[in-house]
RNA sequence: GCCCUUGUAGCUCAGUGGUAGAGCACUCCCUUGGUAAGGGAGAGGUCACGAGUUCAAAUCUCGUCAAGGGCUCCA
């Protein structure tokens, strides 16, 4: 899936200076700012169509922070275009025209539209019900359009819309038909609202991984290397490792066990699984060893199955769950990769369950608390569930979808979770439940996915021997939680702006001498902190207080320690945290305690140790 | 893959046809300084890569790669 756009929802209203908050609503909460800005996107085409005569209008939606229009014009637009455009709106909206709603007929509208020979509207007309309607704007232009909109140009405010971006699109969004150019803009009632959405567009970059990634020197893409592929720094690998050891030990205390499997395997395997003939396309190209033809791995599940079949299975075994932090690699077409969010060679936090049909409700809800334990660990404590039921073309017979689509709602309802159904849009190989988590500033990512599979044990033959001596077929749900570790930490990063708790920091503690006199005792210090498993770390560039704490704020430390004479004298450290300010003075003892106590309960600070 | 934009020092970016610049970071020197940038000096670049135009290319043209904003895709 791609990263969410940069979405500003209302909850992400909080401001650092605690002054009134201004309320951004979404376009589908506001039937005035609907109205505004569906009018805007016309007059960004009447403007369009004056400056560009050639312009051919298709379609302007409204979005929920804005609009956008479509054109097919023979040149593309650059940026800047869209201050002429942009100076174009203006004029029009200082006009004062007047919009006005007209009802027509068919012949009528395809008369209207022949004069001005618009081939898209034509095509547009042709899907529409009675009645057709148009919107005039002033004398000379006018668009075919359900409405609604401003009665006028004068209640557009000139001082609370802006243009944005120039972007390729396509024609009815088909990749095979007509590219057409698309502007963006943003329309609010106030200038307040515009900047205001433009202050949380620029906290968004604020938080993006890509550039924390480097300026807290997490990881990198190497254009060496390639596109889509991470190199872990230390400070991120160390991050990482801290997620995993967590991850393993939830799921070793959950009845999980771990396995690890190859990253290539013969072709043949995935002749078998099904994966050579529906996701060829994502898979890296084959290479030859010896005689046979091997496959770097785009999915686990393949591994999984085989090892389930490496010996007969007992029902007295089931469920059996396992998982695996799976290093998979996928062909992703150039110009999709995105930071961490899409990459082409990831780890999974890749679970399979073997179970009974009428282990399914509880092993699903197993897994829902799983899933719980483990995001919230990470401050998402918000999430939007979907159930997607099966669709048209399915495999699998009728008794045993219903069996599953009940155990995965009956889950749902034990755990709580409201939850909307995706009539028809599980996979052709089962139903599943997807499932979003809301970052700190209102975006929605997926992450989580539980998935029944029908599929893959038919593939394979999986069975296990019933209690009667029968051999029957196991039910197999894949789930993965974080989804992918790198796609994870992205979002992460960007939930946390950075400022990551104190038990997940790379680095937890720094300790910033104010003279070189008290570097012993600093490295003393050092040696007890990190004889404890606390990350303490020695500032020695030999820059003056200032600039310590200064490097040590940018780098987002959670705690900065200082040590001079008095220090020294009294066998403490002054301690300044990121999130509870300044500590004062501890004795080491104590500060040791709290740190230990921090990163053993993952806790965010020190202070309310 | 498609449309647009971009690629200059580790990072952020100036540099419109005449042999390459700034700030931060880095190294060295001075400063031993108490809660968000002390001072000075130095080193560091096949201007993404390849071809072309030109007496001359970071600069113009074409191609390749990568990145950014979108579209499409994302079992």
């Amino acid at each position: 899936m791609t990263s969410a756009p940069i979405a500003v929802g209302p909850q992400a209203a909080a401001n650092e200076s605690g002054t009134a908050v201004i309320q951004l609503p979404k376009t589908s909460e506001s039937p005035a700012l609907l109205r505004i800005r569906h009018s805007m996107s016309h007059v960004l085409a009447m403007a369009v169509q004056r400056l560009f005569p050639q312009a051919l209008v298709t379609i302007g939606p409204w979005t929920e922070n804005g609009f956008y229009y479509d054109f097919d014009n023979p040149e593309p637009f650059t940026e800047a275009d869209l201050k002429a455009i942009r100076k174009e709106m203006l004029k029009i909206i200082g006009a004062r025209l007047p919009l006005e709603r007209i009802e027509v007929s068919r012949e009528e509208a395809e008369r209207r539209i022949s004069q001005q020979n618009e081939p898209y509207k034509l095509e547009i007309l042709a899907g529409l019900q009675e009645p057709i309607t148009l919107y005039t704007l002033g004398e000379d232009w006018w668009d075919l359009c359900a409405g609604p909109h401003v009665a006028n140009t004068s209640e557009l405010n000139p001082k609370a819309f802006a243009l944005e971006s120039v972007a390729g699109a396509y024609w009815r969004g088909d990749e095979k038909r007509a590219q057409l150019q698309r502007i963006y803009g943003t329309a609010w009632e106030t200038a307040e609202q515009l900047a205001e959405y433009q202050r949380r567009k620029q906290e968004a970059l604020r938080r993006d991984h890509r550039r924390l990634g480097t300026d807290l020197d997490l990881f990198s893409i190497e254009d060496e290397a390639g596109a889509g592929l991470v190199f872990w720094h230390p400070r991120g690998a160390r991050m990482r490792l801290l997620i995993e050891d967590f991850w393993r030990q939830a799921h070793f205390d959950d009845g999980y066990e771990l396995l690890y499997t190859p990253h290539v395997a013969d072709i043949e395997l995935w002749r078998t699984s099904g994966h050579l003939d529906f996701y060829a396309e994502s898979m890296f190209a084959p290479m030859q060893v010896d005689e046979r033809q091997y496959q770097l791995k785009p999915m686990n599940c393949p591994f999984h199955v085989l090892t389930y079949a490496s010996r007969l299975r007992s029902y007295r075994e089931l469920p059996i769950r396992w998982a695996e932090l799976g290093t998979v690699y996928r062909y992703e077409r150039p110009g999709v990769m995105h930071g961490l969010m899409r990459v082409r060679g990831f780890t999974q936090d890749d679970a399979h369950v073997f179970c009974l049909p009428e282990q399914i409700g509880a092993e699903i809800l197993r897994v829902l608390q799983l899933t719980e334990r483990i995001l919230s660990t990470f401050d998402f404590r918000h999430y939007e569930i979907n159930l997607s039921t099966r669709p048209e073309k399915s495999i699998g017979d009728d008794a045993v979808w219903d069996l599953a689509t009940r155990g995965l709602i009956e889950a749902l309802e034990r755990k709580g979770w409201p939850y909307k159904v995706d009539e028809g849009g599980g996979a052709f190989y089962g139903p599943k439940i997807d499932l979003k988590i809301e970052d700190a500033i209102g975006r929605l990512w997926q992450c989580s996915t539980i998935q029944l599979d029908f599929n893959l044990p038919e593939r394979f033959n999986l069975e296990y021997v019933a209690a009667d001596g029968s051999r029957q077929r196991p039910i197999m749900i894949h789930r993965a939680i974080f989804g992918s570790l790198e796609r994870f930490f992205g979002i992460m990063t960007e939930n946390y702006a950075g400022d990551f708790p104190f038990w997940l920091a790379p680095e937890q503690i720094r300790l910033l001498p104010v003279t070189d006199e008290v570097m012993p005792y600093a490295e003393s210090l050092q040696q007890q902190l990190v004889q404890q498993g606390v990350r303490a770390t020695i500032d020695r560039s030999g820059d003056r207080l200032g600039k310590l704490i200064r490097n040590g704020e940018q780098m987002k430390i959670p705690v900065l320690g200082v040590i001079g004479a008095k220090e020294a004298e009294t066998g403490a450290i002054s301690l300044r945290s990121r999130r509870d300010g300044d500590l004062g003075a501890l004795p080491l003892a104590t500060l040791v305690a709290r740190a230990v106590q921090a990163n053993q309960q993952r806790l965010a600070g020190l202070a309310a140790c």
